[in-house]
DNA sequence: TACAATTTGTGCGTATGTATA
DNA sequence: ATATACATACGCACAAATTGT
């Protein structure tokens, strides 16, 4: 019947947990590394070895962090199926799903639309990098990706890894430091562009699946924007409730 | 290096998990009830609070329970607002979201195609219930629905509630006993129908979002299957990851 | 192959705090 | 106030997986 309380503690595992997030977050523990042991970061913070795994236990939830028994704790990267596929949703109508090989189209350093410059919480006008690619899955073209990144986050990428990799997040993360920890996608249908029709290999005007993502970090700060533009003949997009 | 081996044993608190999730699912404990104390539990299983209360605990993960502090445990129902969101992703493009208001087009019995039989896991030709209605976002039509049921399932549905309510879920769980548990979607764009284009105030050939849904039971049995068709013109499916 | 050390996973028990009726 | 139920926190013992000796 009162008006909801604002919560007068903290439980001592959320704190724990805030902290061990911290450590991940400033690169004291970077992506790959073994944290220590539940007994030692117990010890360390002075709290029991239960509230300890509870706060791992959670940050394992938010896959922030993997445990193997026997191994350790280790900061999850993107070099994994698992943490890859989970942003790539696309599922052939049989059920199979293939990783897609991409072409690049084009790369620049150019300032930030307006669009942009909101979806990434920049000023208008600052400096982005600007990546566009096709991607096909089994041969077949399926994909146009419009990415855009705050160019101070990302030094140098506008020019210098003459290749792009195949999977762009792996390289935010060991190049510069950015990983991805979540994203929000939004999708619609519309009619395809001339130059999307092209590398599609549909006829402009053509119903094609448009996914708007902002990936972001650790603290939810924006790193990238995503407009992936899909042909859905063969594919997809596959979403468990 | 070894071939990964068969696991040899179950945990006790899986094992607990799985013959509460049993009770649920046979209907001992229906949507609503409230299921007796962590203490009693234990007790009568023979195992430590602890370990029934992680049990408990990868239910309400499940979205199966919902613990209250103070109150209790109880089995989950589709009359919530949090149940009720999580199988609707459709948000306005600047972030707001409003529940649909429903108008009915059609509900018959007849026989399933072989689409529906497969997707149901039925046998080919056997009685399905099909209902269609069109959802109004707003005051604006935004989605045409067309849902196929077993009919062996829900019996007299097709005629019997004269009016159906806006949320469906709810009335499968307390009429019918069928709870929708889970569910598998799969999106495509596709050009609008001429029917369809008429319904949502488009023109036929426009693009649009083709959501086709599985919803299952505890077991993952498919219970309902829905294609909905919606013009993202003011709403967009939205999704975290 | 065998064994030991390390690390996480499972399971038990207890005490105390907080929310609800 | 009291009783009930879940939430938090502590501690301990042993099992299972991994790695190195």
């Amino acid at each position: 019947m009162d008006a909801p309380k604002f919560p007068t503690f903290r439980p001592l595992y959320q704190q724990i947990k805030d902290l061990l997030l911290e450590r991940i977050a400033s690169g004291e523990w970077s992506p790959g590394t073994y944290i220590p042991s539940e007994a030692a970061l117990a010890a360390s913070y002075d709290v029991s070895v239960g509230t300890l795994r509870k706060a791992l236990n959670e940050l394992v939830a938010e896959n922030v962090v993997i445990r193997q028994q026997g191994k350790g704790t280790v900061v999850a990267t993107h070099d994994t199926d698992r943490v890859l596929f989970r942003f790539f949703n696309l599922w052939r109508h049989d059920g199979e799903r293939g990783l897609p090989v991409s072409r690049p189209l084009g790369r620049k350093l150019r300032k930030a639309t307006a669009d942009e410059a909101r979806d990434l919480g920049l000023e208008p006008g600052a400096k982005v990098i600007h990546i566009s690619r096709v991607r096909d899955l089994e041969g077949v073209p399926t994909l146009v990706e419009q990415i855009t990144l705050e160019a101070a986050r990302f030094p140098g990428l506008e020019k210098d890894p003459e290749v792009l990799p195949n999977t762009l997040y792996h390289l935010y993360q060991q190049r510069f430091g950015q990983t991805v920890a979540h994203a929000d996608e939004s999708l619609v249908a519309v009619a395809a562009s001339a130059q999307d029709a092209e590398h599609l290999d549909v006829q402009p005007g053509d119903p094609v699946l448009q996914i708007r993502r902002i990936a972001r970090d650790y603290q939810g700060t924006p790193i990238e924007r995503r407009i992936s533009t899909v042909t859905t003949r063969h594919y997809g997009y596959f979403n468990q409730l």
